[in-house]
DNA sequence: CGGTAACTTGATGTTGGTCAACCTAGGTGG
DNA sequence: CCACCTAGGTTGACCAACATCAAGTTACCG
């Protein structure tokens, strides 16, 4: 269900990367496709690329439209999903500082993104990103291993899906955002969700209610801990390891 | 469940390219990632590819071996999948004749690949294939489009495991393969089954008897037929189309 | 200090899982 | 060539995990 109103205002404040675009001030540019880039390189991708804010709720772009982008996420946390005709909805991932957005698509984008939080990426027009990595390999290398980092997690995400109990999918879960959070140089816990329990719902193929009693059953068991605006403290990481059953 | 004993018997015949090996007369050179590559680019790959055959049953590759190779399969069906602490299994893919198998990993393989039916191969050493895509951009490129479309297709999978139904998850499964025959230039019905139904139901996330069962309603509904010797015949494909719900 | 959206909790329902028996087809050996 | 054996497949009875439906409750925000 929750097929979740967009209420998109798109006031289009796309930003040329000539103006004030700082590629050399960027604070994740190493978690992105610009990570192996030299100082000179960056000049390049600075004509090319452009930014754009976008506040929670507000739709990047939609299943079905026309992909002449491509993104690379350097603040806030993005959704990706897919809807089944009668509404039913699959969140297939979500999106940190540093990730690629728009792979997997064609000519037309195969899935809807969406901002949960307040967020800022790096947009680059399709042609001209490809002519860029035909100039530098070494990004063209990085984004073939983000690619296939992204596989193995839909790989990951599968063996959840299909064979996981809510118990182990929420577990599974917790620990995947804490150990990308780690990733990105944050600390493994609290960890700050982002999501709220119908769109990690979503994630694991469970429903809202299945969702928020899994979170009551392992607060009360005291694997974690539930703090203010929704951060998940968690207590007890071997515990939580346990649980999430990993192959 | 479903384990499934590996009774792997390993005899070891991979053969270098150079003795016989005929890319020139590759029959499925089209779909596999050197469809790009001209007459002579192909000397090159003659010289860097060997061959191999499988038997049903026979392990290519196990979860946690190192990934020293990367493979193209040129004939046969082979199954990849996931397992479970406790044995559970997850079938995260079926690869036809075209398709690049190797994907997704590091250092080592993050799956088990097995053959389903007699199936050949060809296999590329990891740098060896890796210099050979610096030489060809158009095969890197082809490779890029194939992973590209490998996500694609995981986050199909993704919708199904996490949100469609049983009877909806066997309805898009053979519809995905009789799709894939097509592309491969074959006929869209009937579909030769290489899979049996521990397998099916492993891929979609359900038992062998709910697999079994639905087998059995579609097949009373006449939507499909079942044929000697494991072939499916879609008798009725806007029905089929009905009932997996696409988004 | 309301008002609302997100979350939680409880009662009940349903889909698909489990356990168990049985059937069928293909392969083997007498 | 046929009887048997076995792996794979089907079917039935029952069960459990999760979904659904329906109230509450909490927490954030103006």
């Amino acid at each position: 269900m929750t097929g979740m109103a967009n209420t998109g205002k798109i006031h289009c404040d796309w930003q040329e990367g000539a103006l004030g675009s700082p590629c050399n001030a960027c604070q994740v540019r190493g978690l992105t496709i610009c990570a192996p880039l030299t100082h000179d390189d960056l000049q390049h991708m600075v004509s090319i690329v452009s930014e754009r804010s976008l506040e929670p709720g507000d739709t990047l772009f939609s299943e079905g439209d026309p992909a002449d982008h491509l993104f690379n996420i350097t603040a806030g946390t993005m959704m990706v999903y897919r809807l089944l005709a009668d509404g039913r909805r699959q969140v297939t991932g979500f999106l940190f500082p540093g990730d690629f957005l728009g792979l997997g698509s064609d000519k037309i984008y195969r899935y809807s993104a969406e901002a949960l939080t307040p967020a800022t990426l790096c947009r680059f027009k399709r042609p001209a990103l490809q002519e860029a990595l035909q100039k530098f390999p070494a990004m063209e290398q990085r984004l073939f291993g983000m690619a296939s980092n992204e596989l193995a997690a839909a790989q990951d995400q599968m063996v959840l899906l299909g064979r996981k109990t809510a118990q182990e999918k929420l577990a599974s879960f917790l620990l995947m955002l804490s150990k990308r959070a780690e990733r990105r140089g944050q600390k493994p816990t609290p960890i700050p969700l982002a999501m709220n329990r119908s769109e990690i719902g979503d994630y694991l193929g469970l429903t809202i209610e299945t969702t928020s009693r899994v979170f009551t059953k392992m607060k009360q068991s005291g694997v974690i801990a539930l703090l203010p605006s929704s951060h998940i403290d968690i207590r007890d990481f071997d515990a939580l390891e346990e649980m999430a059953e990993q192959g």
